[in-house]
RNA sequence: CGGGGCGUGGCUCAGCCUGGUAGAGCACUCGGUUCGGGACCGAGGGGUCGGUGGUUCGAAUCCACUCGCCCCGACCA
């Protein structure tokens, strides 16, 4: 036995359940589509729920939290909305042993619900804006699943958030979307391409949506977050309604924002290798792993300085385990905390004990290095961030590696063929192309990025006109990026 | 939802064709020796063979239905 992992080259998708199911970061339950979070992969949710309810609240937004069932009459009111998630809606049509006069649905997200609410609670301008969070499980009854990517229920967190104008919503769009591309480059170490969706891929019932889109490993995009400017429309439909400054009663312009438990699959094909998970230092529950070398009476030679070791780091504010069990060889926990990602892995024994020191091998790039035990704090601490900002580094140059402007179709379809990734195309914006290039190619547009050269586009035309459309050869307005997508 | 594949201890699989008392390796438990890249010896525990129904004296094995998982396509965070 060696890893017990299928190699990322032979078969990536077996590879990623591989990692899963070995790393234990979930497992599959009795339910279909339903998978079991386990701690490990619970804690990295964690984490990932302190990071951002920190940034949620340091902007302004408090939490709250509404019904998981919803009455399907609710659902119905905004149109496109119920056109949108009908087909992914479960029902409740019955409790206990009555039949429901009218059925519930599970939200499959919130908008409806709140939106209801918000009619209720908002009366003046004086109550604007409403800056509301919610962390929740949402269901949305999928075809296809895998773990974390499209699981059946998932956890996610769901702002909505309601403005006196248009503007104001806007902002609060894109402030969003912004803090969602701050976080995932800078805690989760993953570059993404923030931009505005097309029409066709847009969120039901939104005027515009948003997204931040990223390169997997195996060279297909995932939309790892979006952010929704709804306008008026489930204003309209809800009535949420207020008297403003000039005293005519206005509906109120709302937005709608998550992320969910996708970004753990997300952080998995990012960084992830051959030998498992690679975790980025600030969201890795355990930075470090101190795996203490037994020799002799080990107990009570190597124990105590693997423990003053310990004590150290966590003195330093590095989350730290100690893997004392007696019952695993060294070289197995090695091969069983690289499996799980652990950035920094290190040794203790009584060589490195003489000299005061300790064996410090790097997850990353498995550099193995000797380093004193004097102030090891500082320098663990130091390590960690070099460690973080190499997986973004690495992370950043698999993308511009991988993602390539294009001026014809030909160019295009043969790309996209043989070479998975990001293309860069104009794009008329008609959804006629759209359809034929998915049809033609499987490549969707996965966003028209705010920033014309995102890092990675290769040559940029002179001027700033886009061209011509990649397919119809119309003038283009806009410039797209393209991939096979999650 | 269409096409394909697979369901046998926790995992990977053999056994099925040709029906006759359920196996291996790994993992797990206990004891001992070990331990700087997945240690070794000894002794153990654990499966009504995905489910239901049928054929049969007898079904993991044959038949029907059903459920689940994986892969590839159409829909989605």
């Amino acid at each position: 036995m060696v890893t017990e992992i299928t190699p990322q080259s032979e078969d990536f998708s077996r590879w990623y359940l591989d990692v899963v199911r070995r790393a234990e970061l979930a497992d599959y339950t009795d339910v279909k589509g339903c998978m079991a979070i386990r701690p490990y992969g619970y804690a990295i949710w964690e984490l990932i729920v302190q990071g951002l309810d920190r940034r949620f609240k340091a902007t302004g937004h408090v939490n709250a939290y509404f019904p998981l069932f919803i009455p399907s009459s609710l659902l119905m009111k905004e149109k496109e909305h119920v056109e949108g998630f009908a087909p992914q809606v479960a029902w409740v049509t019955r409790g206990g042993d009555e039949q429901l006069a009218e059925p519930l649905i599970i939200r499959p997200t919130s908008e409806v619900i709140i939106g209801t609410m918000y009619a209720k609670w908002i009366k003046s301008w004086r109550d604007l804006p409403v800056l509301i969070n919610q962390w929740a499980n949402v269901v949305r009854w999928e075809k296809v699943t895998r773990p974390f990517l499209r699981t059946t229920e998932f956890l996610w967190q769901e702002g909505h958030t309601a403005h006196e104008t248009e503007p104001e919503a806007q902002d609060e769009t894109l402030k969003i979307l912004a803090l969602y591309k701050e976080f995932a480059e800078s805690e989760l170490a993953m570059p993404v391409v923030d931009g505005e969706k097309s029409e066709s891929e847009k969120f039901a019932g939104a005027s515009k949506t948003y997204s931040i889109e990223a390169l997997m490993g195996d060279g297909r995009a995932l939309q790892a977050g979006t952010s929704h400017n709804l306008g008026q429309n489930f204003a309209k439909a809800f009535e949420i309604q207020f008297q403003g400054r000039d005293k005519t009663v206005q509906h109120v312009w709302t937005t709608s924002w998550g992320v969910s438990t996708r970004l753990i699959g997300a952080l998995i094909m990012t960084h992830g290798d051959d030998s498992g998970l690679i975790l980025p230092p600030r969201i890795a529950p355990h930075q470090v792993v101190i795996v203490p070398i037994p020799r002799g009476n080990w107990q009570e030679t190597v124990l105590p300085k693997a423990r003053e070791l310990q004590a150290e780091l966590i003195k330093a504010g590095v989350r730290v385990m100690l893997d004392d069990r007696d019952a695993y060889t060294p070289g197995w926990k090695f091969a069983e905390w690289e499996m799980r990602g652990i950035p920094l892995r290190m040794e203790i024994g009584p060589k490195d004990i003489e000299k005061s020191a300790v064996m410090v091998a790097r997850r990353d790039t498995r550099e193995k290095t000797s380093l004193p035990m004097d102030a090891i704090g500082p320098a663990v601490v130091q390590l960690l961030a070099d460690i973080q900002q190499a997986l973004y580094d690495r992370a950043l140059k698999y993308r511009e590696e991988h993602t390539q402007r294009v001026a014809s179709y030909d160019e295009f379809k043969g790309l996209m063929e043989g070479r998975p990734g990001f293309l860069i195309a104009a794009w008329c914006g008609s959804q006629e192309c759209e359809a034929q290039i998915k049809s033609e190619t499987q490549a969707t547009v996965r966003n028209i990025p705010f920033d014309r050269a995102p890092t990675g586009g290769g040559e940029l035309p002179a001027s700033d006109d886009p061209g011509s459309c990649i397919r119809c050869g119309r003038a283009s307005s806009v410039e797209a990026w393209f991939a096979k997508s999650y």
